[in-house]
DNA sequence: CCTAATTAAGAGTATTTTATCTTAATTAAA
DNA sequence: TTTAATTAAGATAAAATACTCTTAATTAGG
């Protein structure tokens, strides 16, 4: 069951590298030494994190000591923030066997289940912060597991 | 969120064709009207079911007037059994965030949800039959649904 | 026995996703 | 002002998934 793509993975990731790592604040994280760190490839990583410039929740600055740095702080961005803009606005809008148009009029017996964990993923993407995620997560998780 | 491949998807609707045709009893179906019936490519379809077959939920029988019929009755037919062979054994245990081993040791705020939702979502697939799913969703579904 | 209808099996193609490579634009610092 | 470090952008390639084609095996019915 893979719910992520690559792309919101190792987006994620990256973000989560970059709440761990501002002991102070707004620095520019160079998106090599991320690529480096978390063992991913560097030219892939750059274009998720332009999407997520594009997107305005990173800001990015070229050149020496360049990279990228939080828009907004890490506190007031969702994950849903993230995921709507890695995977696109209909993620949490789909029907659990792939058909298109989930219909409320006639629903197979998983209809309302589905409808409700739909809501629960939802509900905890949005309300779980990238702050909350790197409390716990940078070195234990990003770095050790492969 | 892409829960289901294709493959699981095909698989599920054919078998809910059959669970739907089956009049009085184990008639072999023709996997050539349910790729016409369900607009499934028909060799693709037949690859599908012969894992079916092969794993014996699905009985096959060639010749003229072949086809597939249950091997089991699809009251005694759980979804959980067909995902597990269309998607693989580790269906049901994946991280969130597609990082291998999900450890419990120092769990990401999203842990203990997901490992929630997992549980449910298993739990839901593992008590649905596709007799429960088939009662409703023959013509109604299957044909409208494109 | 012969033919047509069917599933089985495996090779081959297409599409999508994931990853890499190349070049351009920007910027700090020597 | 030159150089090196960096992100931006787009082309290309590899891998995974989805689909198609070809041939073989099986079986009912004439
Ligand atoms: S009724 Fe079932 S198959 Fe149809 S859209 Fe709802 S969940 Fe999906
Ligand atoms: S802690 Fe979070 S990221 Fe790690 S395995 Fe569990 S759910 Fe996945």
């Amino acid at each position: 069951m893979k719910v992520l793509s690559k792309s919101s993975e190792y987006g994620l990731r990256a973000l989560l590298y970059m709440v761990g790592k501002r002991g102070g604040e707004q620095e520019y994280v160079s998106i090599r030494e991320m690529s480096e760190q978390l063992d991913i490839s560097f030219h892939f990583l750059t274009k998720i994190l332009q999407s997520l410039t594009q997107s305005n929740i990173l800001a990015s600055y070229r050149g020496p000591s360049g990279g990228v740095a939080f828009n907004i702080p890490p506190e007031k961005i969702m994950l849903s923030d993230v995921v709507r803009v890695l995977e696109g606005e209909d993620f949490f809008d789909t029907c659990l066997l792939g058909l298109p148009g989930c219909g409320e009029k006639k629903p197979c017996p998983m209809h309302q289940f589905w409808k409700e964990i739909k809501a629960a993923l939802k509900h905890e993407f949005e309300t779980t912060t990238l702050a909350q995620m790197g409390q716990i997560t940078l070195d234990s998780r990003l770095r050790l597991m492969p």
